[in-house]
DNA sequence: ATTCTAAGTTATATGCTATTACATTCGCGA
DNA sequence: TCGCGAATGTAATAGCATATAACTTAGAAT
């Protein structure tokens, strides 16, 4: 009685690779309803494995939702380099920008596993999750092609980081659609943009002229 | 065998307010975990009713979670009209910012119960929730203090609102512990209130002078 | 007083997490 | 290549949560 769905190959007693297939099927299980939408129990069956089977991969459900979570930061990662590596016409903020959004609303289960969890928010400093969210913010330093100066280049980048997330998180609560959609996602997301590397010139520009009075 | 915990008075069949008691009990659950702490059975527990008397006043946990929502938006916009109503020396958004702020990481779990859960993006236009989410981002208009500028008022209220929930969401991940807090979040808020005012200024002179031109 | 209804109870079905004890396969060293 | 231990699977089961069905009680309305 093994289901069609399963990964496993017919009649071997073992999987092969359950671990990394558990965490692709409950990907995909949480693209719409998020961490809620993963079920130990139904991953087992769709993969033809035994219910208790998981256990040997992941201590508990937690253990589970965290290594998909940082499974989603390195897709999540791979997609924004991509987007910044992309020749355009754009500035790589912007496409790292619209590229955020656009994870945002698509991936929306996935998206809130991520960024609105209990899970990420109890990743202790050091933890592949941990690292995996600090890798992805180094992406957005990255996106502002500016040199340091000062903290203000990271402080730039938490703000628009900030920014971006708080657009998606609006545009899933439905505050766009309807009469007082007077702003498109993408417009505010480009404001954003456009304000912070406002600031950025005038920042490196001070320092400039700080450097040039120093001299 | 009543509880010490039950709110219902000793020896009545009845418990009088129970729909009321449940939504209030669920909010307090949700303080720290969020909609996953919410329990119709431990709820009932510590009410001391049978298990499945709350289904006579929620359909199902779903409904139960939404008018829980629902309330918890009322407590904030009680909060944001406490806070802008106080006398300070700080502007209206500035003191409704950071109220938001302060909301959203204080109440950590009733935060992500009403920003970042499935049951908001699925609450239809018209519903209980619905309307009170509407209401809070009025407040948000309202905090501006600008009279309507064409839709660039709504625009830049859905630019502060938006980056005060970033800001929130990331201080919940962590990026503003660490090495990496060149900003704390307070002053990253108070930067998105200035750049605010400073829009808008410049949105209403603009607005005086195209009056004048046409006149 | 009687009766109707709202709101509660007990009993039970179903589904998920997790553990325990047992079985099978793989890979590696003798 | 044999065999043995570790890794990985299974079956059985406990425990908890949601939800429904059938029954009971209290209060209100006539």
């Amino acid at each position: 009685m093994r289901s069609q769905l399963a990964r496993k190959p017919e009649n071997t007693y073992h999987h092969g690779d359950l671990r990394d297939a558990l965490i692709k099927a409950a990907l995909r299980e949480a693209e719409q309803g998020g961490a809620e939408a993963i079920s130990i129990k139904a991953l087992a069956k769709q993969l033809g494995v035994s219910q208790p089977a998981p256990y040997r991969h992941f201590a508990d459900r937690d253990a589970l939702l965290a290594a998909v979570t940082a499974e989603a930061f390195r897709q999540f990662s791979a997609l924004l380099r991509e987007a910044m590596a992309k020749p355009s016409k754009q500035s790589k903020l912007s496409r790292l920008a619209q590229a955020t959004l656009d994870f945002g609303l698509r991936r929306n289960g996935v998206y809130r596993l991520m960024f609105a969890s209990r899970t990420v928010s109890c990743a202790v400093k050091g933890s592949e999750l941990h690292e995996a969210t600090r890798e992805t913010f180094e992406l957005v330093i990255e996106a502002l092609e500016t040199p340091a100066v000062g903290y203000l280049r990271e402080r730039q980048a938490l703000k628009i980081w900030a920014a971006l997330h708080g657009v998606v998180m609006l545009a899933e609560q439905g505050l766009f659609t309807g009469e007082a959609a007077h702003a498109t996602r993408e417009e505010l997301v480009e404001d954003f943009v456009n304000e912070t590397k406002a600031a950025l010139a005038v920042a490196i520009k001070d320092a400039q002229r700080r450097k040039k009075a120093g001299a």
